[in-house]
DNA sequence: TTTTAGTACCTTGCATTGCAAAGTATTTTG
DNA sequence: CAAAATACTTTGCAATGCAAGGTACTAAAA
């Protein structure tokens, strides 16, 4: 039985995607209130695939770390929603991200410059 | 008991790291035959941690997904090693991943600029 | 009024995967 | 020969994304 389990190039795309989840999400609560229909809507209008089973519970734990507020807000049409937002803690988190991701971009445009050449 | 569970900062840096571990494995071996304490250096020197038992596993499933070869090398001190190269699939796919990260970094650069402004 | 459809939020269970730790094997050094 | 060093491998646990199923509320259709 030949054992060349072929490689799965989605997967890759997913595993980064997934990596940087939490920060995605907190850049798209930075500009304002949103509830997790938008925040859905607006990953994937950037590529970035997310779906409720994973958005809710990080939406949740983020709220519970201390770094987004939210409020019920009624919809004219259907059940009231949540609004989050980013607390004074969660701008300052996300301050903190940007700078690794800076890190960790700047390492990999390195290898990638090595690379090419 | 108040519950708010601190959040932790060096686990986005960690979550981030590991999205995008096989693809810069892939880039360092790339630049030419490496065994894995090289790999290991060279990922530290550019601050991205992993470990023997993160390592040992990915590069054997690389192997089995035809992205990588080995050959065992005598070492002047120590045990043998296995040194590895890319396949032409695995330059290939590298190719690809090159691709996909470029996507996602441009996403995130696109969402990082409204958040500035 | 009951039913159906639409929207929104939440939860459960599984699969993947990184990693600490322990294990095997080989070579060198004391 | 014992101990240390090096290299590769494996095991078990914890974290986490996600498919699928669940609850609840509103509005429109039957």
């Amino acid at each position: 039985m030949s054992k060349t389990n072929k490689f799965d190039l989605e997967n890759v795309e997913a595993q980064m995607r997934k990596g940087t989840l939490e920060f995605t999400i907190l850049l798209i609560i930075s500009q304002g209130e949103v509830y997790a229909s938008d925040i859905i809507k607006e990953m994937k209008s950037l590529d970035l695939i997310v779906v409720e089973g994973t958005l809710y519970p990080i939406l949740s734990r983020l709220n519970r770390s201390g770094l987004l507020n939210y409020s019920w807000v009624e919809s004219e049409s259907g059940p009231p929603r949540k609004y989050y937002t980013l607390t004074p803690t969660g701008k300052e988190t996300l301050g903190h991200m940007t700078k690794v991701w800076d890190g960790l971009s700047k390492s990999i445009r390195r290898l990638i410059k090595n690379y090419k050449t």
